[in-house]
Formats: structure tokens, C-alpha cells, sequence
DNA sequence: GGATCCTTCTTCTTCTTC
């Protein structure tokens, strides 16, 4: 560890420029940067040192996890980085990033959790999980607001690998495989319905559908984690910022009532970074249900669930109500652009 | 019944060290 440790300080001696570049981001890229510092410096700093994988069956995933937790053969885990990091950078604090990015705030502020609302004080214990129906309006969607404000690295490389698709499979072909990857996602979420309302004859169809059959197992370690489903396919809107959705799940995940959203992915995603902007269309979709009068209970965790066709186990990425509010900082960063433009 | 809407996915920052 010592060595490890001296090699680095070595390294940032001999090479201050990449010290510099560490810190001094080009405007364009300011989130990334900030999000890998920030995991390991700031975010648990004065939370009790949270292991982010705790919440995965330690005992079935143990190699998962440390080949998540751990870099090649070293015997690093988020404790000892974050110790390592309080030695090189000194206590979080004091070592900030430059004040531009943090000053960097919606002009109309809403918190993510509903200091109004009123909660019943019995449970509502309906067996029946909501489904609100779409209202028809002009209010624009979550996904909407996150299509038209992708930053322009994202749209790059969205477009790089585009044509690339295209020159491969030819325009037709891409076309055709884009289709076939909606089919198996939205096939997944009716499968996942039917079993959460305890379809029987359904979901056992669903199951034998060599379509999704993958995806279904991938996911059956994390569906046993998962009670009390209040609410399923089900529309929201924030009252205040006047923006919709429709959110795939709300239920427990191991005693914790979340919003859920299942992806199917034909790449790996082992960490939260890998699913974009995900985490901000779960944000969106909490701070619109504890802005939602049809809602009377409020959220302040998610899940991200990413199924993979091969049937190997999802990761499921969980985010407790500080990287909840995070993301729901920046999902109000893109709201404000989108609004600014439209 | 047709039209429209929300979703469904797709991207990746990384080297010179033994």
C-alpha cells in the first residue's frame, strides 16, 4: 500500500501537468471529472463509510463485487481509498474544486423532497399498485428534456457510433436492430409487469419467450429483493417544474421504498457511472412523484436495474437519497436548459 | 380508428510502469 501510494506521489511530482489537467477541466466536460473525485473525496466524507455494493448478496456476489470494489490485483476497497485520499488531497473540505463548478445551481431551486405534502397516517395498504393514466397535455416528458440536452460529447459519440451501426448493418439493418432493441425492452417491462401483479399464466408465457427469458433470470436475484409494489407503468407530473413521465416501478427494495427502472443492455454497466443518464431520469421521476397530488407517499431512493439477455446476473445500482439529491441537481441543470431553448 | 405521446435502446475519459 505504501508503495502504491509513493509511486503515485512520484508520479504527480515528476508530472505536474497531469496534476493540473486532474483539476483544470475544460468547461465542456465539467461533470465527469467532478463525479470521479467526488466518489471517493467528497460524497462520503462525513457519512459513515458506505460501501455501495453492501446491498448486493455478499455472499453469492463476492467476486463481483471485489472485481468492482478492487483494481487488478491490488487490495484496494472504498475504505482504503478513502483513506488514501484523505492522506494525498487532506480532509475533503479544505480541498475543494474550483468554486465555478459548485456555484453552478438551478435558478429556480426545488427541493427534491416535498416539504408540503401530507402523508396519511395509516399506510394506505391497497393491494393494488397505482396506475395513473396519462394526461393529455403539453408538458414536456422526462426522456424529451433528456434527448434535446445531451452535452455535445455525448451527441458525438451517440453519432460517432451511429454511423459506424450504419456502415456495418447498412441503414435498413441498423433500423431493423434498433427496432428489435425497443421490442426486447419494452417486452421485458410487460414481462416484469405481469409478474408483479402476479399474472401467473402471463409471466409463465413471458418466461418461455426465448426473447427475454435471458433478461428474466438476469433480474431474478434482484426481484427478491423486491416488495410492495406501489405503483407500476405509472404517470407522473411535477406540479411546480410542469414536466411528465411515466415511471416503470415503485416498490421496496430490501425494506426501502425506491423508484425502479429496468434496463436491458447489451454491454456490461457495473457501475452507475456506465448508465449515463439514467441516474437523472430516476431523480426526474422522484422529485415529480413528491410533487404529484395522486402520489400520497414520497420516494427518496432509486434503483437502476440492468438486465442482460445472456441471463447473467443484473447489477442493480442503488441510490440513497444523497446521490439521489445529487442527480436531481443536475436533472434540474438540464430542465433549466431545456426550458431556456424552448 | 387514427394520431400523438412516453418509453423502449444506443456513447465512455487511457496507457508508457515493473
Amino acid at each position: 500500500m505504501l508503495l502504491v501510494r509513493m509511486k503515485f506521489l512520484q508520479l504527480l511530482f515528476r508530472k505536474p501537468r497531469k496534476l493540473e489537467m486532474l483539476f483544470q477541466v475544460p468547461f465542456c466536460q465539467k461533470q465527469f471529472p467532478y463525479m470521479c473525485l467526488a466518489t471517493s473525496a467528497c460524497l462520503y466524507s462525513k457519512k459513515k463509510k458506505v460501501n455501495s455494493y453492501e446491498q448486493v448478496d455478499q455472499e453469492k456476489y463476492k467476486n463481483l463485487v471485489y472485481s468492482v470494489t478492487s483494481y487488478k490485483t491490488s487490495a484496494q476497497t472504498p475504505e482504503t481509498i478513502f483513506e488514501e485520499d484523505n492522506l494525498l488531497y487532506g480532509p475533503p473540505s479544505k480541498h475543494r474544486p474550483p468554486i465555478k463548478a459548485q456555484t453552478k445551481t438551478p435558478k429556480n431551486w426545488v427541493p427534491l423532497i416535498n416539504p408540503n405534502k401530507r402523508i396519511p397516517l395509516l399506510n394506505s395498504d391497497s393491494d393494488v399498485p397505482r396506475k395513473i393514466a396519462l394526461q393529455k397535455n403539453k408538458m414536456p416528458s422526462v426522456t424529451r428534456i433528456l434527448q434535446q440536452t445531451l452535452s455535445p460529447q455525448q451527441a458525438f459519440y451517440l453519432e460517432r457510433w451511429r454511423q459506424k451501426m450504419i456502415l456495418e448493418l447498412g441503414k435498413d439493418g441498423f433500423e431493423e436492430y434498433t427496432k428489435n432493441l425497443f421490442l426486447q425492452g419494452e417486452l421485458f417491462h410487460t414481462a416484469l409487469e405481469s409478474i408483479f401483479l402476479s399474472e401467473e399464466m402471463a409471466a409463465k408465457e413471458q418466461r418461455e419467450d426465448v426473447a427475454i427469458s435471458g433478461y428474466l433470470s438476469s433480474v431474478q436475484h434482484v426481484l427478491e429483493d423486491v416488495s410492495e409494489v406501489q405503483a407500476l407503468e405509472s404517470a407522473v407530473q411535477h406540479e411546480t417544474l410542469q414536466y411528465l413521465g411515466l415511471v416503470d416501478c415503485v416498490a421496496k427494495y430490501r425494506g426501502q421504498l425506491c423508484v425502479i427502472d429496468w434496463k436491458t443492455s447489451e454491454k456490461p454497466k457495473p457501475t452507475l457511472k456506465n448508465t449515463f443518464d439514467n441516474p437523472l431520469q430516476v431523480a426526474a421521476y422522484i422529485g415529480a412523484i413528491n410533487h404529484d397530488a395522486n402520489y400520497d407517499f414520497q420516494v427518496s431512493c432509486g434503483l437502476i436495474v440492468v438486465a442482460y439477455k445472456n441471463g447473467s446476473p443484473a447489477h442493480p445500482h442503488f441510490m440513497d437519497p444523497n446521490l439521489c439529491s445529487q442527480y436531481w441537481n443536475k436533472w434540474l441543470l438540464r430542465l433549466e436548459e431545456y426550458m431556456d431553448r424552448n
